[in-house]
DNA sequence: GATCGCCGATAACTCAGGTTATCGTCACCC
DNA sequence: GGGTGACGATAACCTGAGTTATCGGCGATC
């Protein structure tokens, strides 16, 4: 089991120091990974669900069809996400999920989470955590489609891909890749692509956004996280160490026992 | 430990059998039970979080303020429910939570679900899909806050709440309590109070929807859930028993050992 | 290098829902 | 029993965003 770098044990290591065994339970997450193409569908809302799916390379979304042919995007995932957390009270998937990019996505069934329920406390915690922090995205992009205007509603969106990409050091001084065509983005925030169209171009009047192609530039991060009344408090997931620190003390004496080779 | 009925416990029966150690987990949470008032505040954004909530009896409601004075209601809590399981990794409040009606609650601290992860498979699965169904219902939300009309927004949140309720007994026949006021569904909604009432008026031509303070009547709750276009797959949450019971069988035999009288 | 198809820009027109204001009703309380 | 205040209904008016349509640019394919 060599370390080659994985994104899913960087994304983990964020929250809390991971054990060997830790790692290793982790590392069977991205047994059998798969190449996908830009727009590939994943899975449908309503198919049998027996499975998770760990993003190891591109970007994905997860979307609702409505009745009347329009489509809601609901989440937007990034290497190290893992996608269909959000059902697991499910036997039926809730929501399709399609690539965005090319990419590379690792299947893993749904028992291998019970293992892990029951093998490590730490991990446990950890996926407790990434499950709140993606519901505190869902809730903030909630409270962004119900109350906000659509200049407001773009903003808010690049400012958070700018964050959550900065974090992940895939962002540099303001500039990052957003392979998401407008009608995708229209779809993410409850507007007619047409409209978005527009609000791009009132951005680049304002020289608060200049897009070309999938290139996006913000001259003054800032001035836009204004614009968005941007707090970005839901991402900075303090994600409380002390608390997973003293978990992981507790639950080490028990568990080092069987720790793998070190 | 008398077993006074527990909504809690009942709440966590529905997703699985519970053995008794697992019942005297839950009734732990149970332990400082408070009276509170309708519309008293049980704590605001932003402040330090170091407890959850489950709500014995009466309604609550999580809600974030917005810039321009407006706020924005994001779940509404039924007893049984657990409040501020979404903050699980913040060490701050994302949202205040207030009572709709007069009720009674318990508090109990964060450290108090590690020792549930530590002990129980069961219950941190059971707490997982519980998890997983109110990020069901936030997203559900989502969806229609985006994308649908005044009157689809109200119908379906109508006819969530008629579900829900009938869930666990508390609508018979179409009638059910309601103890929100039109600008608290406004908030819900993302709508005006004036335009709630308005589509209150347009139901009750349509005999839709009957209101009287609040005693909601749905004459013909199917076609409701038409004009909702409502799809009931979010809330059959089918819960896997099977998944649940597997998984409970397995891990049986290390903790029987440790299980209080039977 | 001509054709096709996707993506994005822009303009003209429409409409769902917000805003403001007024009024009626009910509950509560000296 | 009259004052007060929260809640809800209704009307008139306004506006942000949807809809439809047209056009230009660029990449892929033969």
């Amino acid at each position: 089991m060599t370390n080659h770098d994985s994104c899913i044990i960087r994304h983990f290591s964020h929250y809390c120091r991971l054990s060997e065994q830790d790692k290793a339970l982790l590392h069977e997450l991205e047994e059998s990974p798969r190449d996908v193409r830009a727009g590939e569908v994943l899975w449908q809302e309503n198919e049998q669900a027996t499975e998770f799916c760990t993003v190891s390379r591109g970007w994905a979304y997860s979307y609702r069809n409505l009745g009347d042919g329009s489509r809601q995007i609901l989440e937007v995932f990034l290497p190290g996400d893992i996608i269909g957390l959000r059902e697991f009270a499910f036997s039926q998937r809730l929501a399709g999920v399609a690539m965005i990019d090319d990419g590379v996505v690792c299947h893993f069934p749904h028992r291998r989470l019970l293992d892990i329920f029951r093998q490590s406390t730490t991990l446990t915690a950890v996926l407790f955590s990434i499950s709140s922090r993606q519901q505190a995205l869902l809730t903030e992009r909630l409270v962004n489609l119900a109350r906000r205007t659509a200049h407001q509603k773009l903003a808010h969106f690049l400012y958070e891909m700018y964050v959550r990409l900065d974090q992940t050091g895939a962002a540099t001084d303001g500039r990052f890749r957003l392979p998401l065509s407008q009608e995708q983005l229209a779809d993410t925030l409850g507007l007619s692509a047409v409209h978005v169209s527009r609000t791009f171009s009132a951005f680049r009047e304002e020289e608060l956004v200049l897009r070309e192609r999938h290139k996006v530039t913000l001259p003054d991060p800032e001035a836009l996280a204004n614009v968005a009344e941007f707090d970005a408090c839901y991402l900075n997931d303090s994600v409380r160490p002390i608390f997973l620190e003293e978990d992981a003390a507790a639950m080490r004496p028990s568990n080092g026992a069987a720790a793998l080779k070190t």
